[in-house]
DNA sequence: TATGAATGAGCCTTCATTCAT
DNA sequence: AATGAATGAAGGCTCATTCAT
């Protein structure tokens, strides 16, 4: 499709350049097409980008829903749900720039980002409200939805410091599992994280 | 001084609209004053965008290392500059976005402010790392650098969590210490982090 | 084709008022075209100057080289190689004017009309120097040089006094020549220069 | 005086960097005043400049005519005349780039250096009628006056090559006088200009 | 359908010029 | 008398957006 050509173009160029520097000219020339045909398949720069922050918001969480199967423990899910979003960051970076770095801050896309990472930590609340439950502990709502915010923005961060020190996925997560399952406190004790199994 | 007068409008411009959106003429109209005067205090679109980052991210280290007292024990001056860090943010929300929001991603300022954000991370991991030594725990550098990146991601991430849900910083920090000096599992298990007394 | 509909414009505006005073407003509309469409064609205004500065110094000089036959007398070439210079000037008035006017003393302008200067002085000083071979007389270059030097700018300055007081291309070029062939020790006396013939 | 200070400065300015690129802060730094001192004493940035103009241009011709002594012969007052003006161009160069670079072709500065060359011309023009007097040769005064064109504008042309070839005065006016007392045909044939003695 | 060509609008930057002290 | 501080005005340049073909 043409559309895909162009959105492909896109996310790169907004990626590389900032949604400022990455003019119009640039993404119709790197997708080989001309730029009327860009707004008329596209429409204007905010509608272009706003399209690539759905396409790649919609492929990051289709990767996580798909990867936490209902009928696992809240754990597995947890580790596979991460091991899915740093998948997710290490194959699709130009996507993942845009959304964590460009599309941040910037009216009204900022409103979008933010939407969709509620729609994440819902998830990630969900499934830490019924880890919970499991361990028949009680819990207030406000603690939870905190533990996933803290969570989903360990991630992000982490997803960052991969670009830097690339490394396979499964290892991302399983640091992470580790930070934020058994804590800091038994991690500097010498724990470890194992793993499900 | 003028200076001031005119960092803090373009600070709230840049905050509010965004780098590229904030034009010259509104911060200058925001300070009250005419734009050769912007030019002539703070050069450049550039250089005054820069002088509000390492304005704002002085404030942010210095208010963080004067928390961090050197004698107290790693679990301590963790919370307590966890604390700092919420309080920065909860009183310069402007400021705040400018760093985390507006900077990232947009160079050169991206650069300017991954380097601060290493600093911090190295605050973190040192005191991390004696935290360990205490425990007399062997552990990888790597590991330490990683929870510190986690855990700073984890603050950011929190910090726009309580821009939605105000609460004083103290417990904002603890909510964070809790999940990630004792981890999710024994939170969930009902554990609570009750400080370090 | 375009470029030419805007050099014309150009070097209408840079004639009449400088290059400092013609915006590119002035000579978008001069042009009957939008700015951007000088900017697409022509680039940036320094560059535009300089392809004025350009298209008007070949000018000239083609049509001098042109009338300059190689296999005439020095004293031929000489005085056709006058009569094509006026005849340029009187011609291309705005063009003139950008080259001597407007683009000495101005750089980075300024080096190029000197760089094209010194193609005509090096055509004259040829030119000169076979006289001399023919006459068989010693010279030193230099001499030969200065000669050329004040030729060329005699030139130049009858051509401003030709824009007072119009007259044939060939009056003014016999004129030249006569001054500087004959000396105004001759001319004072009466002699007349009558011609190759 | 004040003014003498300010317009050294000015001319140095407006000599090394053009009418347009020379500031009015650059001026008053560089006559160690403050701006409003520059206003105060020498007007607008135009009036400054026709100062500058004027001063230049009175110098060069009091240079010239208190060389032209009436009771010479027009030969040696021609001599002396051109000797003047290279020695008052080799002595002020930045006033002589100010008159012939600047100047020129920049309204309304063009039009009062056209009048200042007007008045050198006349000079010139009577000089060299009376010369033709005392030859006894009929002439008629606008062939005259375009030999005296055609002269000034050697010697300004010189003058400039001078410039990059510097030389004695004397040198460079028996060049001029040679050139266009004796005529080319006479110099390559050999013949050098020795002088009125 | 697809594009080359064109533009309106806006922003950064500078500087001649003038107050208030 | 002298200046630091301030500004109005203008110009170069770019880019998202749209016709005419």
């Amino acid at each position: 499709m043409r559309e895909r050509q162009i959105l492909v173009a896109a996310v790169a160029a907004f990626a590389r350049a900032g949604y400022g520097a990455a003019s119009m000219d640039d993404i119709a020339a790197a997708a080989g097409i001309s730029k009327p045909m860009v707004y008329a398949y596209l429409g204007t720069k905010d509608e272009l980008f706003l399209t690539c922050l759905h396409r790649e918001g919609t492929r990051l969480m289709e990767a996580i829903v798909a990867a936490v199967a209902p009928d696992l423990s809240p754990q597995e899910q947890l580790w596979r749900g991460l091991h899915a979003f740093f998948g997710y960051v290490s194959g699709h970076r130009d996507g993942w720039c845009v959304l964590y770095r460009q599309a941040r801050g910037r009216e009204p896309f900022a409103a979008e980002v933010a939407r969709m990472r509620v729609r994440l930590v819902e998830v990630v609340t969900g499934l830490l409200t019924r880890a919970a439950a499991g361990a028949g502990a009680p819990h207030r709502d406000v603690d939870v939805s905190a533990i996933a915010y803290a969570l989903v923005g360990a991630g992000e961060s982490l997803a960052d410091w991969a670009v830097d020190h690339p490394e396979p996925a499964g290892t991302t997560a399983t640091r992470l599992m580790g930070c934020v399952w058994l804590g800091a406190a038994d991690l500097l004790r010498g724990a470890t994280w194992r793993g499900t199994g």
